[in-house]
RNA sequence: CGGGACGUGGCGCAGCUUGGUGAGCGCGCCUGCUUUGGGAGCAGGAGGUCGCCGGUUCGAAUCCGGCCGUCCCGACCA
C-alpha cells in the first residue's frame, strides 16, 4: 500500500551553515506508512513523525542502573546495556552524539585541525617501541589484544599517540609544516577493571582524540593552549558546566596536563577550586599555600613524657607552647612497588594537615599503599602505634615528606617509644630532612595559592589536554627540520574528550523529576509538535503544517502523531527532553498553539507562526554546521 | 583483583527462611468495546527451560556445590 502524497515540488537549493548535505534515506512504503503519512509540504521529504520511530519509554528504569544519567537514558529508550560497560546507543541518543561532534568538529576545523582516521586494530611494534605495550598489557592490562590467524598480535587501540607520531613521521619534515593538529572521532576500546554508572565509565566509547605537533616547547604551549580554549568553547557550546584544572599528567608521561571538570554529585574525581578565582587543581595534584610557622627560640632537642597521647588532640596538652603547625606528624604505610616488592614507607606531614595516599603512592612509585599494622609500626618505630617520629626510625625504613615540613623547625614530634615525643626538633640539627615531595591533603577552606580560599567540588572528568614533550616522538622517529637545518624531535600534545561521557554528563547536570531536560544545542529533536487528539482534523493539519514550517526554517523538528493519549504524548516529551514542545489543542482551529519551554515548564498560548519563529531564533543560535537533522 | 549483593515472562518485583498445594503481582504487549488536555476503564488473551551445570530428595524456583552474568564499595581513566 502507498501513502498518498502531494507530487512533490522542487525544493529551492540550500547553502550556507545549515545546508542539508542530502536527503535522509526513505524507508519502504509500507514500513513507513505504519499509520498515515504525508511528505513534507512543499517538500520532497518525508514528514517526521514520531509514530514511524521507535520509541521506547519505559515508567521504571532497569534494576542495575544507579546513575541519574543512566536510569533516565534507558528510561527515555535511549541506550541499551548489552553487557558489563558496553551499551548500544538509540537513534535518539545518536543523534546527540552527533551534534556533540558536530560541535567538536566545528570548534577544531576553526583552529586548522585535520580530521582523520587511525585503526582500531594496531601492531605490537609501535607499542614496544614507546615502551607502552608491556604497560598496557600486562602492568595495568587495559589494552585489549587479539592475533591474526598468522600469529601477529594486536591491540585494540585505547588511545593513538603511536599511530599519531608514526603518521607524521612519514610526512613531516620540517618546521615549516608545523605546527600541526590531528584529530579523529572514533571508538575507543579499554579493558576497564570496572565499567561504572552507565555510560560513564565504559569499555568501548567514542573518543575524539587530537595529536599535535610543534618544532619547539614554546609553539608547543601555545598550541596546547589554543586547544584547551577550544575545548572550553565546545563544553560551553554543548551546555556543560565544566571547570579547567590542573591535572596529573599520569601514565600518558609529559610535562603538563589539565583536566576539564563538569560538577556532578556522581564525578569520580574532586576539583579544588579558589574562590578567588585563578586556581583550579584536580585534588590528586592541588596544593595549599601554607604559610611556614615561625621557627621557636633554638633550644636543645628533649624528650617528653606523653602517655596516651597517640593524637594531635591528645598531644595538645603536653605541649602547650606548640601549636599543631609546628608539630610532624609520621604515618607508616606498607607499600606495594610496581616490581611487585614490598617496602615500610614513614609519610612526615605537619601536625595540622593529612597525608594523600594517592600522592604518596605517585611519590613513592608504589601500586599500592595501605596503612601500617600495629606489628609493622611496633617493628619500625619501636614503640606503640601513635608515637612514631623520624628520629631514630628503623633503618630500613624509606621516609618521605611533605614539602611543608622543611619549613617547620624546633618542632615536636613522635618519640619512637610509647608514651614519648620530642620537642625542639630541628632538621639539620637533630635529624636529616627527609625527601620531600607532595603529599599534602587538600581539603575544604585550605588558602589558596592565589590568595583566595580552596573549595572541593565532586566532578566528572570529560576532557583531559597533555602536553607530552617528545617522548613519542623521539621512540618513533618524528623529528623535523630546524630553521638552522638541525633535524630535532618535535614536540607533541594529546588532546582527548569522551563523547558519551559527555552526554552523560549533560545528562547529570541537566534533568529534572521528569526526565532529561536536554540543552538545545545537543538535543536529539529541538522541537516535539504534539497534537492532543490524533485525528482531529484541526490538530493534524495545523501539526502538520508547524512541522513543515519549522523543517523550513532549518529546525530539527518531529511530530508526535501517535494515537495516544496526551498525557502519555507529554510525559514522553517530557523524559525525552525535547527543548520546545509545541501543542496544538483546543484552539487548533483558531491558529493558535501552546508553546511550553521544557526547562521551566512555562507555557505560552501563540499563534502558531509566533511559534514556529520563537523556536527558529533559538535553533538558529544553536545551530551548527553538520548537525543532523 | 579484594569486599558486598543480585539473577524468576519485554521491564520492575514477590515467592526461597520451613522442598510438594494450579509460578504470582504491577507495568508493558495483543483483541474488542467505551474513553480522549497529564502515563484511561471494562472484558478477553498471549507470553516463563525460575541464569547454566551437577548434587541431595519419592519430589527442587526453594537445600548443597561449581560455573557464568550483572550491579555496588575500594586501587585506574575520556
Amino acid at each position: 500500500m502507498r501513502c498518498a502524497a502531494p507530487a512533490p515540488a522542487r525544493r529551492p537549493p540550500r547553502s550556507g551553515p545549515g545546508a542539508r548535505s542530502h536527503a535522509p534515506g526513505a524507508l519502504p512504503g509500507a514500513f513507513r506508512c505504519r499509520t498515515r503519512r504525508a511528505s513534507r509540504p512543499g517538500g520532497d521529504e518525508p514528514m517526521r513523525r514520531l509514530s514511524n520511530q521507535l520509541i521506547a519509554t519505559r515508567r521504571e528504569p532497569p534494576a542495575d542502573a544507579s546513575a541519574v544519567s543512566h536510569q533516565l537514558l534507558a528510561r527515555a529508550g535511549m541506550l541499551q546495556q548489552a553487557g558489563a560497560g558496553l551499551f548500544t546507543v538509540g537513534p535518539l541518543l545518536l543523534r546527540t552524539l552527533q551534534r556533540i561532534e558536530a560541535i567538536i568538529r566545528d570548534e577544531h576545523d576553526a583552529l586548522g585541525c585535520q580530521e582523520l582516521r587511525f585503526t582500531h586494530l594496531q601492531p605490537r611494534e609501535p607499542w614496544e617501541a614507546s615502551g607502552r605495550w608491556q604497560t598496557l598489557t600486562e602492568d595495568d592490562p587495559i589494552m585489549l589484544r587479539t592475533r591474526t590467524r598468522a600469529g601477529a598480535e594486536l591491540g585494540l587501540g585505547p588511545t593513538h599517540e603511536e599511530q599519531a607520531a608514526l603518521f607524521a613521521a612519514e610526512g613531516v619534515s620540517s618546521h615549516r609544516q608545523l605546527p600541526m593538529v590531528l584529530y579523529q572521532i572514533a571508538t575507543k576500546f579499554r579493558d576497564e577493571p570496572r565499567p561504572r554508572s552507565g555510560l560513564l565509565r565504559t569499555k568501548e566509547f567514542t573518543m575524539k582524540d587530537a595529536y599535535s605537533y610543534d618544532a619547539d616547547e614554546t609553539s608547543a604551549a601555545a598550541t596546547y593552549e589554543r586547544l584547551a580554549g577550544a575545548y572550553e568553547r565546545i563544553f560551553a557550546r554543548a551546555g556543560l558546566d565544566t571547570l579547567r584544572a590542573d591535572a596529573d599528567v599520569g601514565a600518558m608521561g609529559g610535562t603538563m596536563s589539565a583536566e576539564f571538570l563538569a560538577p556532578a554529585g556522581i564525578g569520580e574525581d574532586f576539583v579544588a577550586a579558589s574562590d578567588a578565582g585563578s586556581y583550579r587543581a584536580n585534588t590528586e595534584v592541588a596544593r595549599a599555600a601554607l604559610t611556614a610557622p615561625p621557627a621557636p627560640e633554638e633550644r636543645p632537642m628533649s624528650v617528653v613524657e606523653t602517655p596516651g597521647a597517640t593524637t594531635m588532640e591528645t598531644l595538645a596538652p603536653f605541649v602547650p607552647d606548640v601549636p599543631a603547625e609546628r608539630m610532624v606528624k609520621t604515618l607508616l604505610y606498607g607499600v606495594t612497588t610496581a616490581d611487585g616488592g614490598h617496602e615500610v614507607v614513614a609519610a612526615l606531614c605537619r601536625g595540622d594537615r593529612s597525608i594523600d595516599e594517592d600522592k604518596l603512592a605517585k611519590a613513592t612509585g608504589a601500586t599500592e599503599v595501605a596503612m601500617a599494622d600495629a606489628d609493622l609500626i611496633r617493628r619500625a618505630t619501636h614503640a606503640d602505634p601513635g608515637f612514631a617520629g623520624p628520629v631514630g626510625l628503623a633503618g630500613d625504613v624509606r621516609v618521605i615528606g611533605d614539602h611543608a615540613i622543611a619549613d617547620v623547625q624546633g618542632f615536636v614530634c613522635g618519640g619512637n617509644a610509647t608514651d614519648t615525643h620530642r620537642r625542639d626538633v630541628w632538621w639539620g640539627r637533630d635529624v636529616a630532612l627527609p625527601e620531600l615531595a607532595d603529599l599534602d591533603r587538600v581539603a575544604d577552606g585550605d588558602p589558596a595559592p592565589d590568595g583566595g580560599t580552596l573549595s572541593l567540588t565532586r566532578a566528572i572528568e570529560v576532557g583531559h589536554v597533555f602536553l607530552l614533550g617528545t617522548r613519542y616522538s623521539e621512540a618513533l622517529g618524528l623529528t623535523a627540520a630546524g630553521p638552522d637545518g638541525v633535524e630535532r624531535p618535535v614536540w607533541m600534545g594529546s588532546y582527548g574528550i569522551g563523547i558519551e561521557r559527555l552526554a552523560a554528563a549533560i545528562v547529570e547536570q541537566h534533568h529534572d523529576d521528569k526526565g532529561i531536560v536536554w540543552p538545545t544545542a545537543v538535543a536529539p529533536h529541538t522541537a516535539v509538535v504534539v497534537t492532543v487528539r490524533a485525528g482531529d482534523a484541526d490538530q493534524d493539519a495545523l501539526a502538520e503544517q508547524v512541522t513543515g514550517q519549522l523543517l523550513d526554517a532549518d529546525v530539527d523538528a518531529v511530530w508526535d502523531d501517535r494515537d495516544a493519549r496526551p498525557g502519555v504524548k507529554f510525559a514522553d516529551a517530557e523524559l525525552i527532553g525535547f527543548p520546545w514542545r509545541i501543542t496544538a489543542g483546543r484552539e487548533a482551529a483558531a491558529g493558535r498553539v501552546e508553546l511550553t519551554w521544557r526547562a521551566t515548564g512555562e507555557t505560552e498560548v501563540v499563534d502558531a507562526v509566533d511559534a514556529v519563529s520563537r523556536v527558529a531564533e533559538d535553533a538558529r543560535r544553536h545551530r551548527v554546521r553538520q548537525s543532523p537533522r
